[in-house]
DNA sequence: TATAGTGTACTATTTGATTAATACACTATA
DNA sequence: TATAGTGTATTAATCAAATAGTACACTATA
């Protein structure tokens, strides 16, 4: 297995957020063509079927679309960007802010962690 | 599957966290005795098996240890609830900072979305 | 000593993720 | 009209997680 990958979740749903990610960031636009399934497996080194399963998945969710025999594109729903950003953000803090209260931190102690630690976490290459 | 997990990550890593979130909580204290691995295994409607991994994991990182015939006990190390603790919540938070990050938020931002949403989040039962 | 409760070991089976190899249908374009 | 590049479908094999069932060794205690 590559390093690029962790194995204790599933690569298509690695492969589906990392994509998800460059939408959110504008990586990736609106009617952007993504990488077909054979060049990003190359790319990635994982089989095809992962990718393909991968594109499926999004497209299912609204996220991707497919042009049967040209390719898959960037949705272009209105707002789709900003809903799909504020999902996810909702997501990762909601259970940010759960596995921390787990731990038996404080909410001062939570929001104290966060400024404490902002600065050395490098930023997404 | 029992409502109870997550099934995009093992059953065994997962019960190995909640004993963990335990332990540093105090719920569980050095020398308690853990239930047995029929009897968790019962509690949380898995094999016997998964348990007995879930346990054997934890023993191999120091965290608990067992006496043949007698029961898994938590470990009794000097500091290592504190030093679990401090593990754990550098992980967590860490990976929240680089995933907000990787969803486009300035620091500044991170910080505020903590603060916002703390209260909304119930606490860990 | 007998029994019940422990951890532990073993083999077999099922399920989902992944890989592997191949083939087909569609589209743009040389 | 060929051809190359798309997505898609199919079948088989591999691997790890989890389940299932059984058995063994050790310990405390009635």
């Amino acid at each position: 297995m590559d390093l690029e990958f962790d194995d204790k979740m599933p690569i298509y749903l690695q492969i589906m957020d990392r994509i998800k990610m460059d939408i959110v960031t504008e990586r990736l636009k609106a009617k952007d063509k993504l990488p077909s399934v054979r060049e990003m497996a190359m790319t990635l080194k994982v089989n095809p079927n992962t990718l393909q399963r991968a594109y499926q998945e999004l497209e299912r969710l609204g996220i991707v679309y497919t042009q049967r025999g040209m390719g898959t594109f960037v949705g272009e729903r209105e707002n789709m960007v900003d809903d799909l950003k504020q999902e996810m953000a909702k997501e990762v803090i909601h259970s940010f802010i759960l596995r921390m209260k787990g731990l038996g931190f404080t909410e001062q102690e939570i929001i104290e962690s966060i400024s404490k630690n902002i600065i050395e976490v490098k930023n997404y290459v």
